[in-house]
DNA sequence: CTGAAAGCGCTTACAG
DNA sequence: CTGAAAGCGCTTACAG
């Protein structure tokens, strides 16, 4: 087998021609388009391209067809963040499932390189879903002057920016106010950091979209929430169980902290528990996203279910719809959430 | 601004060129090199693309410079499953960091296209990291035809085939002993299914590998395990529970259950613990990966801990060794596993 | 500093 | 059924 012996380089369509006594186009359509030549052309063609371990270099056959055969995610901050947060992974599985009934890769695409503006220009993808977008970023005009498709993930709705979202504030006004009901009053809270693409004017991030529907929500209650009340960040487990900790050190400890990430709530359960602290008796916690491990700590964590996956794949399909040309049905697509009651609050 | 003007077609080179006054030669420059040409050129070229939207194509680009800038990572099973197995997704989240500090992309490449061939013929990468990999496989002589470097993990090694592993076999016999020294006896193993581009010949496969440390430690026990023992489920929560409740049914409950991954022992617990069942006391459970879930459960999971995205690191900065043609400084690596021993097994 | 031209490895309209 | 040739949009050795 001629394939053990390592060649210096790949042979190349021409080489195969040459061998094989036949043109360069009719290579192209033995593996092409059999149909367009003779069996028996086809038949040499392809004897002489095994012999010579000849296959198709995917780079130079998708820039002659003009397509990359991937679409692309643009990762909404460092990968060690990224796919750390079951929610985004939860996403991400949402358009990989579309991208394999496509026959698509997925190219999932780091935000820093140099500056994320760059990685977009430079991106070899047919289209990009990205989370968090506003149409005022810098990327958004990259991506337009590319002529490139996108759809954003709980980014902001716009005539030029097709997305899926959950209504995010009315989805913590319905929490906070069973939080409320509950009767509680003296609360923390833990916003998500930003995304590592956010614009300076981010009044409507998901994050602070998100907050007012919380502060709505206690201003009706009568209850004003000072900053020192708020606190922020990353979406991993280890993070949630460092604020955890932090929390408990606070002098006035709350009765209950209300966290928008699941991830995030169930590493101050972590911590709360690590301190010899009982859950929901001793502090109460509720979440946001209702990942697959919030049924799973005990106590059984209160939340917000947000189908991630769907918005994945919602997108995904959306993208589809444009890469083929074809209209969308809506830019802008709106899925229910549900707020899910479980063990994790208490009534005080 | 002319960037809202929907173009038909975007602007090539040539249109720069043109319009500028400057060559294609010095449009090129200008944006790859600009020290080669006058400043007065260079900021009259990239003032004309900015006009006229004109930003250069990644493809041709990377077509000419014959690169891709990204590295793929076959999947080992159905999206579905493979973004669902905490394992992976930590392999994963360890070669995208290497990606991201090469300014690489990392393109998730599903098997099934139509395929796993198919989809390795095509993929437009500089490099695989695939799992489970063996030399004999059809994959791996494309791999070669193609002259693209490639890495596996988990996979058998070979002269032929970089690859990281821990030692599957002892790490097995090490936890069997455990499981046996607590006196049980009566056990049911749950292995793995096999990946999808697993051959015929999948005797060193790491589901093999690890039944075989498991046998050996039970036979030097004098235990002989029936086939009616061993099951098998894919490596998600969802799965783990189903087989859980199998388990349940079984006329002959075992004292002790021994998953081959940590995902699917902790849907064992949720199942039993669903059935009314306390872990351990009514029944034992030991996993194996150690991933971050093992210890957030109750009772915390005794496993053996494997740093899963230390293999996907490794494996990630071996394949760019190969990408940028230097020697490796060994084919195979070995990392070292560690016995974690928590809760979920009881002494009876 | 500047540009004409060859080359990267394919696909495909067109003519025979 | 078959093939010569143009084209995809860049990069870069080379000559001036």
């Amino acid at each position: 087998m001629e394939e053990n012996v390592p060649m210096a380089k790949r042979p190349t369509i021409k080489d195969i021609a040459r061998e094989s006594g036949y043109s360069k186009t009719a290579v192209s359509f033995a593996f092409n388009d059999p149909s367009r030549i003779s069996e028996k052309a086809c038949q040499q063609i392809l004897s002489t391209a095994q012999r010579l371990g000849y296959i198709p270099d995917p780079m130079a056959r998708n820039f002659s067809l003009r397509r990359h055969v991937s679409i692309g995610f643009l990762l909404p901050q460092i990968v060690q963040y990224s796919l750390q947060n079951p929610y985004t992974l939860q996403v991400i599985q949402g358009i990989g499932t579309v991208c394999e009934k496509y026959g698509y890769t997925l190219t999932l695409i780091p935000p820093l390189h140099k500056s994320i503006t760059e990685a977009v220009r430079n991106a070899a993808v047919d289209g990009l879903i990205t989370m968090g977008m506003q149409v005022e970023m810098e990327i958004v005009s990259v991506m337009q002057t590319r002529l490139l498709p996108y759809v954003t993930i709980d980014g902001t709705p716009d005539a030029q920016m097709p997305s899926v979202n959950i209504d995010d504030e009315k989805a913590c006004y319905d929490l906070m106010h069973l939080v409320l009901e509950a009767g509680h009053r003296n609360l923390v809270l833990i916003s998500l950091s930003e995304d590592a693409f956010a614009s300076p004017t981010k009044s409507e991030s998901v994050p602070n979209k998100r907050m007012r529907g919380y502060l709505r929500a206690a201003g009706e209650a009568g209850l004003v929430l000072e900053s020192s009340q708020v606190l922020v960040s990353e979406c991993t487990l280890v993070d949630g169980m460092r604020i955890g900790r932090t929390i408990l050190d606070l002098e006035n400890r709350p009765t209950c902290v209300v966290a928008m990430s699941d991830i995030v709530a169930i590493g101050c359960i972590l911590a709360f528990k690590e301190a010899g602290l009982c859950v929901p008796d001793d502090i109460s916690v509720v979440g946001f996203d209702n990942i697959d491990e919030s049924s799973c700590i005990m106590p059984q964590l209160t939340t917000v279910d947000q189908p991630a996956k769907e918005k994945g794949r919602l997108g995904a399909e959306a993208l589809f719809t444009m890469i083929n040309k074809e209209p969308l049905q809506s830019a802008h697509i709106q899925i229910p959430y549900r707020i899910i009651s479980r063990e994790s609050l208490k009534r005080i």
